[in-house]
DNA sequence: CACAATAAGGACCGAAAGGTCCATAAGTAG
DNA sequence: CTACTTATGGACCTTTCGGTCCTTATTGTG
């Protein structure tokens, strides 16, 4: 079996960066052209490598929750409490108020708002995201009720979604142009929820 | 001076009829073609009335805001309590769970989603909005106080913005898919940040 | 009735959309 | 070195995009 030629770039690479493009921009607004030049390939290379705009958008759906899953993972792990680790997570999306490279939401609940209602595939990809960021939550909050900084009689799964629920309202809140000053007083709110 | 002929249509009809359009499918997914069937009227009528796609669009924000805002002032004005009003915006949108027609989120915040990065003259749209509808919750909140129903230490305004940002990601995960049973779990939540 | 003013229909336009295809380049395995 | 396999670049294609413009229809006004 012969091998034939490899290709002059790295997948995950290049998927990154369609990632940003897309989460910067939405699915309708970026164009191949967008993706081509981000990318830096070729059409053939990219239609060859991903199947199509569509395709290569699920793919990045994918890279894109592994890769917040498992930096989330290791926020919490690294954390000095499951509590502080939440808290932390809420805080930080006031600073996304300042940087115009962060002031982008999340690319599966922007996902969800843009398409999800059209398009039966991508629909079942933003749930089961969804389901993978409520469940780091949920494990959060279970950490946080046996070290006791959160009421013991609480469900964990709701208040889990409750937490992706917010954190979807809080950076949406972002991008509709709120002041660093109303995120944290907002967060401030939503944290209250956890006593 | 003369009045020429009358416009065969009723300006704030097919405006509605916009704003259900780009409400469920967002701005660049929906083409010209789409407005003029769903308006019925034809391109020159379009363009002469309302200009371009972008200038239509932007007249759509302000009609949807000001309809939201009515309505919303209207229900509260009619609730038995101002506490009653806020829980049951909260639950009606575990309705919107189940119908196809209404699991399309807020117009406005749907716009704060799509691109008010990108559009200076939408995001000042988009961000008087949001102030219009925090207004409406900060009355809310204010006589709801005043009853006796919320805290009277808590800040109206932050409790308000709170609100818009708790209804925007419970609406997102509506469409994200969650289930009614989850979004009333939900709901119940974001309310508890009022006692 | 004639004229002025506006609406409506639809042909037309350039640009850009996503996507295909083919010739050529560049590798690997024998 | 040859044969085979895959990658790459770019020409090309169809469709649709938002938008313009000109003609024709329809009305109110004097």
């Amino acid at each position: 079996m012969t091998m034939g030629r490899p290709a002059e770039f790295d997948r995950d690479r290049v998927l990154d960066a369609a990632v940003r493009l897309f989460w910067r921009k939405g699915y309708e607004a970026t164009s191949l052209t967008d993706l081509l030049k981000t990318m830096g390939l070729s059409k053939s290379s990219l239609y060859q490598a991903f199947g199509s705009k569509h395709e290569l958008f699920e793919s990045c759906i994918t890279r894109y929750r592994d890769t917040l899953v498992a930096d989330m993972q290791a926020a919490l792990d690294s954390a000095e409490s499951a509590h502080r680790f939440i808290e932390q997570v809420f805080y930080d999306v006031a600073a996304e108020t300042k940087s115009n490279v962060t002031r982008r939401g999340c690319l599966v609940m922007n996902t969800a708002s843009e398409f999800s209602q059209r398009d039966p595939t991508i629909a079942r990809r933003v749930s089961a995201s969804t389901r993978a960021f409520s469940k780091v939550f949920a494990t959060a909050v279970r950490q946080a009720q046996s070290d006791g900084d959160i009421p013991a009689d609480r469900d964990p799964a709701v208040l889990a979604s409750y937490l992706v629920s917010s954190m979807t309202g809080l950076r949406t809140m972002v991008k509709a142009g709120a002041s660093k000053r109303k995120v944290r007083d907002i967060a401030k709110v939503i944290l209250m929820a956890l006593d």
